[in-house]
DNA sequence: AACCGACTCAACCGCGAGAAT
DNA sequence: GATTCTCGCGGTTGAGTCGGT
């Protein structure tokens, strides 16, 4: 379910992870902690970028990393707040320990988007309804309508946010040349990498090698 | 059994913010 | 103050899986 291993015209290694290549970058983690994320992949010897590292690192090989089946009450949590602070998954995640922000989007667009569409469909049909039946106008009917447009203009503030966060086309000068690029800039310069990079015979020795075990 | 569309989720990309120089 | 560097975030992609026909 993941991309097919390749390397780009830099060298720099995409795709799926080894089980190798996971070890390393834990390894080295473990040890030495990650200070400086460009730098890592190359003194832990990945032919990855520091972005990709960090990522993978955060998203699934940290440790207390919950996996998969999400209880009820972290179901509600995650609408909760997405109610309260939209796509700001950082955010969320920050409230449900050992879940990642990305884990939380994917299960958020697989699961819970469907859940949270259907209950504004109702709503606005209830609203709907509601407005439909307060033109006869009682006061009774009036509470329900107001209480009805409130709620339902939190729910356009949202998606007001939404849609200026989507109208805000940055004007980013197109960057030429990868060298600008430091995030996906491979770190194998050097005479590190030849054509048939392997990560076990990155050092010279053992001894030199600081993920030998 | 074979096909196909929907779903899932790991990984990639572009960009902005803040720190360092 | 300007530029460069590093990090983190959110949106998107793409290939494997699943379920329906």
């Amino acid at each position: 379910m993941v991309r097919a291993p390749y390397f780009d015209e830099n060298g720099t290694k995409k795709g799926a992870w080894s089980m190798e290549e996971d070890q390393r970058l834990i390894a080295y983690i473990e040890r030495h902690g990650h200070p400086n994320w460009r730098q890592l992949p190359k003194v832990a010897g990945l032919a990855r970028c520091g972005k990709s590292c960090r990522l993978r690192w955060m998203n699934y090989l940290r440790p207390n990393l919950k996996r998969g089946n999400y209880t009820q009450k972290e179901e509600q949590m995650i609408m909760e707040l997405h109610k309260k602070h939209g796509n700001k998954w950082s955010l969320i995640a920050e409230s449900l320990p050992g879940r990642s922000d990305n884990e939380i989007k994917n299960y958020w667009h697989s699961h819970l988007k469907k859940i949270s569409r259907h209950n504004e469909t109702n709503l606005i049909k209830e609203i709907q309804k509601t407005k439909t039946t307060s033109e006869d106008v009682s006061d009774d009917s009036h509470h329900i309508l107001e209480s009805s447009t409130s709620m339902s203009s939190s729910h356009v503030e949202l998606n007001m946010t939404l849609y200026r966060k989507e109208d805000s086309v940055a004007s980013w000068e197109i960057w030429d040349g990868f060298s600008n690029n430091f995030w996906t800039e491979p770190f194998i310069s050097e005479n590190a990498l030849g054509q048939d990079y392997s990560p076990v015979s990155w050092y010279g020795s053992e001894a030199e090698d600081p993920f030998f075990i």
